[in-house]
DNA sequence: AGCGGTCAAGTTGAT
DNA sequence: ATCAACTTGACCGCT
């Protein structure tokens, strides 16, 4: 059994998430305007929108939904930082997220997050690991309203050296709230750490490998598909988490990288169908419409 | 309505 | 040196 997982966003369904920009609330503000007024709106557009986003979810079997790390937007920036009780109606937007929190629950639909590409907790400079922990807070304390329970990040930097750089991370976790701690898991990248280089580090915190065999397929190691799935398996204390894509120019090009608007059927590894049950996340740009013609090319 | 310029942030590698 | 890529183009402000 596989539990398909929607990534952020739709391409046809009206079910928008909006986001702003710290420019705009300077402005904002300077005219004399209440930049958490704004954000309210804001706030409350995208909790409506999770709320359709699972149950829509849900109506198409799919099982798993990724929130945007724009969720709250700005809200870790140095100079309009807020959380929700910080907003007009935060109370209410509390309360409807625990609301929602039972509806993923109700109709089965687990909850991910992915915080961006400037989360990085192994950095050698002490102020980017701190804007990383507190952007980690940040998503833990929407994670834990809403019953989410997957925080994923890429080990960050190598920095010409993998192994002190993978210690600062273990080093720097040592800082996380629990709630961040029993969320937090890695996956392997296409550029710099593999699966074999995290499993270390999975062991030594504890935590799960998100297994992503397209990033794998571009970036190898040591390990087979199978002997990288396996391993990660071995790292979840729930249900395991993997990632799935295409690449947009093919296998042949150089820039195997890039994600295409849908999943070619062929890059999906046939002896996944024989694990137990796992979410996999689709990474493909035309969203829905590609999780549904997976999903049909999958027979699942 | 459509379009161009802009957006907080880190790191890497292609050009 | 510049810039695209990354989990994701969205947004404002002008015409």
């Amino acid at each position: 059994m596989i539990r398909l997982g929607l990534c952020c966003k739709f391409i046809d369904q009206p079910i928008k998430f909006r986001t702003a920009t710290a420019n705009y609330l300077k402005r904002h503000k300077e005219k004399g305007e209440d930049p958490y007024v704004y954000l309210n709106d804001i706030v409350n557009n995208n909790v409506d929108s999770l709320e359709k986003a699972i149950l829509y979810c849900h109506s198409i079997g799919v099982g798993s939904f990724r929130i945007g790390s724009d969720f709250l937007p700005i809200s870790t920036h140095p100079d309009f930082h807020y959380t929700l009780k910080d907003l007009p109606d935060g109370s209410k937007l509390i309360a409807k997220l625990k609301e929602i929190a039972l509806l993923a629950k109700e109709k089965n639909v687990r909850l991910t997050f992915h915080p961006s590409q400037f989360v990085i907790l192994n950095s050698p400079k002490d102020d980017v690991v701190e804007k990383a922990i507190a952007d980690l807070e940040y998503h833990a304390s929407i994670a834990e309203l809403v019953g989410a329970d997957v925080i994923n990040i890429h080990g960050g930097g190598g920095y010409g050296d993998k192994l002190s750089a993978l210690a600062r991370f273990e080093e720097n976790f040592k800082h996380l709230s629990p709630k961040v701690k029993k969320r937090l898991t890695v996956e392997n990248d296409d550029k710099i750490y593999t699966p074999n280089d995290l499993l270390p580090l999975c062991k030594q915190l504890n935590i799960p490998l998100v297994y992503d065999v397209h990033h794998h397929r571009c970036l190898k190691d040591i390990l087979t598909e199978e002997q990288a799935t396996n391993a990660a398996l071995e790292t979840w204390n729930r249900e395991p988490l993997f990632h799935i894509s295409s690449p947009l120019y093919g296998w042949d090009s150089n820039k195997t990288h890039h994600h295409h608007d849908y999943i070619d059927i062929n890059d999906f590894p046939k002896f996944w169908k024989s694990i137990g049950p796992f979410t996999l996340e689709v990474e493909a740009k035309a969203k829905e419409l590609a999780i549904l013609k997976f999903k049909k090319e999958l027979s699942i």
